[in-house]
DNA sequence: CCGAATCCAGGCGGATACTG
DNA sequence: CAGTATCCGCCTGGATTCGG
C-alpha cells in the first residue's frame, strides 16, 4: 500500500503544463501536427511523409490526438475506404503555441546544447 | 544493420518542437523549472516539494535539465554538502514559453478532455 | 544534506506480417 | 487505402538500500 504510486490525470491537471507536454510530446505528434497543420492528410499520405515511423505509432499516434480532442478523423464521402485527418480548432491552435515554442527553441538553439536545426521545419 | 534505427539529436533537430518537448516533456522538469522559476533550491528542498518524486529521478531530472544549460547547479559556499540549484538565462526564458503554454492548456481545457485543474501551478 | 547503487515493472516505440 | 496482430528491446520512472 504506498500510498498513491501512480500519478493520474486529475495530478497532472494540477500542472497544465506537464499535462500537455505529455500528450504532445512524444516523438512524433509534433510531426503530424504540424502536417496537418499545412492541410489534412491520408493515413498512408502521412505514413509517407513522416520519414521513420512505423504504421502502428502512427496509428496510436493518431488516436491519441483524436481522442484528446486535437485532430479529426472523417471517412471520406467520396471514396470508399478513404479516411481523412485534419486539426481541430484546438489543435490548429495548439499547433500556433508549438511553432511558438519552436522558434524560440530555434533562436536559443546555442544556449541548448542543441544542434542547430540544417532546415526549419515549423516556419512556414 | 537496420539503417539507423535511432533517432539521433540532429534527426530531432530538424524539427525544433520536437527536440525541446522530448526534453522538458518528461515527468517531472515541467514541475522543477517552476520551482526553481521562483527561487534557487536545494536538492531535498526540491525533493520535498515535488511530491511523489524519487530522489533517484529527481537527481537524473536535474542532470539532464543542468546538461541542457537549464539548470545551473553550484555546491554552495556557505555550509559545506549544500547544493543550490537555479534556471539559467535560458531556463528562465524557456519556463516564460512553459508558463504560455500553461495559459493556454488552461485556456482550452474544455475542449482537450483534460480534467480542469483544481489548482493553477504556473500563474503566480 | 546530497546523492549513488541496485533492482524492477510498465510503457513507448519499432520490426514484421497479415487483413478488410 | 487504412489499418490489426504479434513480438520484442529499450528506456523511463519507481522502491529500496547504502555512502560521503
Amino acid at each position: 500500500m504506498t500510498r498513491r504510486p501512480v500519478v493520474t490525470t486529475a495530478e497532472y491537471g494540477a500542472c497544465p503544463v506537464t499535462g500537455v507536454l505529455r500528450r504532445v510530446g512524444d516523438k512524433w505528434s509534433p510531426a503530424v501536427i504540424r502536417l496537418l497543420a499545412e492541410r489534412p492528410h491520408g493515413f498512408n499520405e502521412l505514413d509517407r511523409a513522416i520519414e521513420g515511423i512505423s504504421r502502428r505509432v502512427l496509428t496510436r499516434t493518431l488516436r491519441a490526438l483524436e481522442a484528446e480532442g486535437l485532430v479529426s478523423r472523417t471517412p471520406a464521402s467520396g471514396r470508399a475506404g478513404r479516411v481523412e485527418y485534419a486539426l481541430t480548432g484546438v489543435g490548429a491552435s495548439l499547433r500556433e503555441q508549438l511553432a511558438a515554442l519552436g522558434r524560440w527553441a530555434v533562436e536559443h538553439a546555442a544556449d541548448l546544447h542543441m544542434d542547430p536545426p540544417a532546415g526549419d521545419m515549423m516556419q512556414p
